[in-house]
DNA sequence: CGGTCATGTAAGCAACTCCTTAATTAAGGA
DNA sequence: TCCTTAATTAAGGAGTTGCTTACATGACCG
């Protein structure tokens, strides 16, 4: 599970680790108040936030003792375009025409 | 971790069991069909199609000794929405509106 | 300097993951 | 009936996860 495709779907399952993430969409926010909606302990977060750093979610910039933490959303378009792929009619043609214009280039990749 | 959208992402967080969703799309296979392409032992496949089976992105149907396997993607489309409401500033303008919809309706849902 | 606040590291534990080999179930063919 | 094929279940092991409590680091503040 070294890929950064894994490491992303494992950080989103994991619903503290999402809940953060939509926490941090309305802006950074130190690691207290990012713990401060969960009854578990600092350690716990921290943990949860080296899994999301981990996996590019999140950026940390420490300032004086206080750790903010940034949304990285850049990951989540690999996830995206991943599950996009994968769903329903419309992906489907979508991806077949992206097939044959890569058979066209003469290139081998089957993107699993 | 019993929500369905964490045993999704559970599910999609290991190349071999994306993989083998990947050859669903092709059609329907027999545990022996997807077990193929990959250099473990049968029984790794069977706790794999389990594990895609709780997420519910598989169904298994028995005819005689064989299992068919087929791609159910109406899991990916919760895994969907999630990543897409966390991601690019344009889904970001797309939730305000939608936050401010819900607001309107009075429901308090703030959808973690 | 000493205390406190914000956070991280260390160590330990129960549960789970991903794999293995061996045994089991069940269908079909000689 | 016996053998083969397809797949699952059982049991076990190494490594990981998600949590805990206890301790360490490091900055500000009297």
């Amino acid at each position: 599970m070294t890929d950064q495709l894994s490491l992303v779907f494992q950080a989103l399952a994991d619903p503290t680790r999402r809940a953060m993430l939509s926490r941090l969409r309305s802006g950074a926010a130190t690691v207290g108040e990012l713990a401060e909606p969960f009854a578990i302990s600092r350690p716990a977060v921290s943990q949860h936030l080296k899994v999301l750093e981990r996996a590019g979610l999140i950026e940390r910039t420490a300032q004086a003792q206080w750790r903010s933490c940034t949304l990285r959303t850049e990951p989540l378009d690999e996830a995206s375009e991943w599950v996009e792929r994968h769903r329903g009619e419309w992906n489907e043609r979508f991806d077949l025409l992206d097939e044959q214009l890569r058979r066209l280039k003469g290139t081998g990749d089957d993107r699993a």
